[in-house]
DNA sequence: TGACAAAATTAGATCCATCTAAGAATATTA
DNA sequence: TAATATTCTTAGATGGATCTAATTTTGTCA
């Protein structure tokens, strides 16, 4: 019982914050190759002993592997999660920025708290929106031209 | 100082929860002219001392009027803060029931959870995408039937 | 109107996620 | 290498939201 009391997101399983650490780890190694829990507190903008808090619950759901005062990285389970959730983020900011026109910094922002509610199915509907939506702009449809018109002008 | 660690929704400068009973109460009595907290519970799918104890923090909030044993009912602010909530609600649920497809309930079940995430300018500005659509729509635009199809099949 | 049923509240607990303050481990550097 | 600075963890608290169990209030109806 009580699975579902607390805040689960619809994919993984996982706690929109579970998402948020473990999507800040998967982003920071890619460009850090050590990832540290000074750098998910900023990046999360949070304090550090919050992140070793989460970091011990991380590990609990094997979703990290991590050893006290030591290295910080994804196993494969938490790989996949991540990328999941990071498809998820970008679909919705090409979303926002590319259809909305909403700026890069804004349409991230908007992407990664919405990233933790939407479900698979609107998710990958929306993606195939995109890619329509894509293929109209390179045949410079004239819809598309009078949308960005549209939206230029908020 | 730490205005922002806990969930607040850009808009209306509420919890998600705190969104969440006032857009249910709204709707409640424009159902029922007479809102209890049993319909609360039941429409939240919470227990009832959830309810009281959030209902304590709404009137203290000044978005209800509430007396012990006592009636429910929306300030001119709560109403306010409902409609507000449920323009967002609204305008996610059409792009999802209407341009992407997913049927109503689904489109609803998303629609609930993203309303409170969701910043005011992507929502104006997915608002505006819709008033397009439409429009298309009504002009039975190629571009329209072949996304149609494209969503159908899915 | 008095007994019973339904609805609402209080009391007390749990979980999640965060914080500050203080102390331990690690890294740097003079 | 000893002192210092940085990083990280522990301990303990807070706030939001929920729950169950027990109690109180209100409503119903025989």
């Amino acid at each position: 019982m009580h699975e579902n009391r607390h805040d689960m997101c619809s994919d993984t399983g996982l706690t929109s914050n579970m998402e948020d650490y473990i999507k800040t780890i998967w982003l920071l190694s890619k460009e850090k190759k050590v990832v540290r829990v000074k750098d998910i507190a900023r990046s999360l903008d949070i304090k550090m002993p919050s992140v070793t808090a989460a970091l011990n619950k991380l590990k609990e759901m094997e979703l990290i592997e991590y050893e006290k005062y030591g290295f910080i990285e994804l196993t494969e389970k938490g790989k996949t999660a991540a990328q999941n959730v990071y498809g998820r983020h970008s679909c919705l900011r090409d979303f926002f920025h590319k259809v909305l026109q909403i700026d890069l910094d804004q349409a991230n922002a908007d992407a990664c708290r919405v990233e933790h509610v939407l479900s698979p199915d609107a998710c990958s509907r929306l993606s195939s929106f995109l890619d329509f939506y894509s293929g109209e702009q390179k045949k410079e449809s004239k819809w598309v031209h009078k949308l960005e018109n549209l939206m230029k002008n908020k």
